[in-house]
DNA sequence: GCACATAGTGTCGAAAAGGATACTGTTATG
DNA sequence: CATAACAGTATCCTTTTCGACACTATGTGC
């Protein structure tokens, strides 16, 4: 697998916790996970949705989710280059880990989104 | 809040995922609210659950957790001290989170657990 | 007056993650 | 021939995180 900060179980009755969140925790993966669930996107789509990220660690983000074969890479041999991304099988059954995270988000973000403190770049 | 990874929102629609994980994304926190799911518990008995935890590091963890609002800590004023840790309302509004977690490793770790990329020390 | 238990701290250093910025390759189009 | 589109790469640097290891404070029991 990709990530090595959850890579290592030290635990036991809660690794399997440990395990799932290992697979997501990289600064953007659950996001470029939810917007999956919507259905395929290519690149500069998924990039779009999250311009403070630079190309190259989306790029870095989505080829662990491919290591960890949470998605699928297309590369379609056109030239304007076309790759499309989608879920696998893996990444769907991650559905209720993601809707949990983001029903708990909606309902709380209030506590520490926006308060103060965001910076004054885009925030998209 | 304590994290700094995910405390952005670089997203839109997805920020409240984002918001969400980057409150259990750190090396031990899954693992320790978790436990806490099963009722209170004190420092050594966290650490006694997770061996390759620095107290350094368990104790970073726990501070970074309760300024987040997710768990509670209580201090006796005992003289071989006793701290005791639970979870608080917030905490436990996780819950949904972390089962969904516990219930996705638990079918999958296979996947990742054992075939490679362990580390050969103690896995515990 | 000394060790013991509990819940930590302090210091230092290594590794990992993340970010800024610039550049590449390939064809189709004008 | 120059430009543009898309999906990246390459290089370099900063910040964050993690870990090892040693050390502290304080009442109690011997």
């Amino acid at each position: 697998m990709a990530k090595a900060r959850h890579s290592r179980f030290d635990c036991n009755p809660g690794c399997s916790v440990e395990a799932a969140i290992g697979l997501i925790d990289g600064k953007w993966k659950s996001i470029v996970l939810w917007h999956l669930l919507g259905g395929t996107m290519r690149f500069n789509e998924i990039r779009r949705t999250m311009l403070n990220c630079t190309p190259r660690m989306l790029t870095k983000q989505l080829r662990e989710l491919e290591e960890d074969g949470l998605i699928v890479r297309k590369v379609y041999a056109q030239v304007p280059p076309k790759v499309e991304y989608s879920l696998s099988e893996l990444g769907r059954s991650m559905e209720p880990i993601l809707s949990a995270l983001k029903r708990w988000g909606d309902a709380n973000i209030g506590l520490y989104g926006k308060p103060q403190g965001h910076d004054p770049r885009e925030a998209t």
